[in-house]
DNA sequence: TCAAAAGTGTTTCCCTTACACCCATGC
DNA sequence: GCATGGGTGTAAGGGAAACACTTTTGA
């Protein structure tokens, strides 16, 4: 091959952006998933994602998949990896770049989401996903897990007013193991980032529980200190 | 645009791989960068990188760059991130995808990459690189240093027998803070991944100190339990 | 007054940190 | 015997983990 073919053979691949969009829900963690509609994948789900244009940002075109699902992209949105892996795509060779997202659910959108060809779905019971989506995921639980205890990145997925009992079941579905209520609330307390706003008003059994809302300035201050 | 024009439009981008390649010498942390050839950036330094094919997986094309350098690919080779930005490239589109890995570096493999056109500079003297080289080498040292007090990979840097003395100048240089020499010791000896090997055989005044070897096996169980 | 959920302190343990002297060796 | 670098133990402090009862509320 001379130089010039070479050089434009390079320039033949594909780039994907995929998201992971994380939501909290019936006490559980859930993942958006979508049916692939054109082939060779028609028909199986997966996690949304599209093949970007060259003039395309990465970070952009994944904000711009997260307000497809939820008509907002201002969440919280982290690159995971690169998945070179060679799958197969009618046109090519397409490099997947991962990111995952941590929304609020309100059950709007939930709702407005969920028919015969999206839905939101526990992490505990994904079915099998087109691609190497499997692996994605996996990927990013694990990415979720290490930023919840290293990061208070939890609230992202919780209305803006929550309850200590909220946050606390929200950590345990995802770590998948109880914590101890006295010494959740303790952390949480000197670390300085929640606020007292009243209490809930639910008509429920029970004492009623203070809500809570998240410091946003307290968070930044310790992020500039890389926690 | 048509569908098949729109698919065809995608396919038009190209993907690089790039390698920040760590060596230790000199009591300092180094880095191998390269003067590029071709313009439109012929004569600045970079990391070293390429273009892939098609055909090409991720890991395989580093694996193939540091083959290229230090004559061997059997290294500690972890990816960083996908950089999207736009920058000029004379045909294209190009994402990066980085990786960052670790040698044992003999002096003859410095000697034998040291010229006109290729150098391992300490991470503190880093000229001016092109594209935006210099922002991933500032993840990936944020990266090395993260891992180096989560996972016991700075043996990756040292040669196969190492004293304790070599290995905690590479901590320090690298995390750039001093240490305490015993409760350094305390807590490499605790983790139970180093076997010593005898004593070195150096000339030099004071006593003689003892060798270790890391031990991969007790490392491998570790990682499993993920720490 | 009972059921249900919220809220609250203390002790133990282990890991981290701080700190100073003796030992072996070559010259 | 002295200069040079190697090697070792102990005490104090701080964060993580274990653990049980009282308070508020609605029915």
């Amino acid at each position: 091959m001379k130089d010039s073919e070479l050089l434009e053979a390079y320039f033949k691949l594909g780039i994907s952006v995929t998201v992971v969009l994380y939501g909290f829900d019936e006490g559980k963690l859930q993942v958006y998933i979508q049916k692939i509609r054109t082939n060779p994948y028609a028909g199986a789900w997966s996690l949304p994602g599209k093949l970007i244009l060259p003039e395309e940002g990465l970070v952009e075109a994944s904000e711009g998949i997260v307000k497809e699902v939820i008509g907002n992209k201002d969440i919280y949105l982290e690159q995971l990896n690169a998945f070179g892996k060679i799958y197969r795509h009618p046109l090519g060779r397409v490099v997947d770049v991962a990111f995952y997202g941590l929304i609020n659910m309100p059950e709007d959108i939930k709702a407005q989401r969920t028919d015969k060809e999206n839905k939101w779905v526990s992490v505990k019971e994904v079915p099998q996903l087109a691609y190497d989506h499997n692996d994605v995921l996996k990927l990013a639980g694990q990415r979720l897990k290490r930023r919840l205890v290293n990061r208070p990145i939890g609230f992202k997925l919780l209305p803006q007013e929550f309850t200590l009992t909220d946050l606390q079941q929200l950590y345990e579905e995802i770590l998948e193991r109880p914590l101890d209520k006295r010494n959740f609330r303790k952390k949480l307390t000197k670390l300085g980032i929640l606020t007292a706003e009243g209490h809930e008003d639910t008509s429920n059994p029970g004492r009623k529980p203070r809500l809570f809302k998240f410091n946003q300035d307290k968070y930044n201050e310790y992020m500039e200190q890389g926690f």
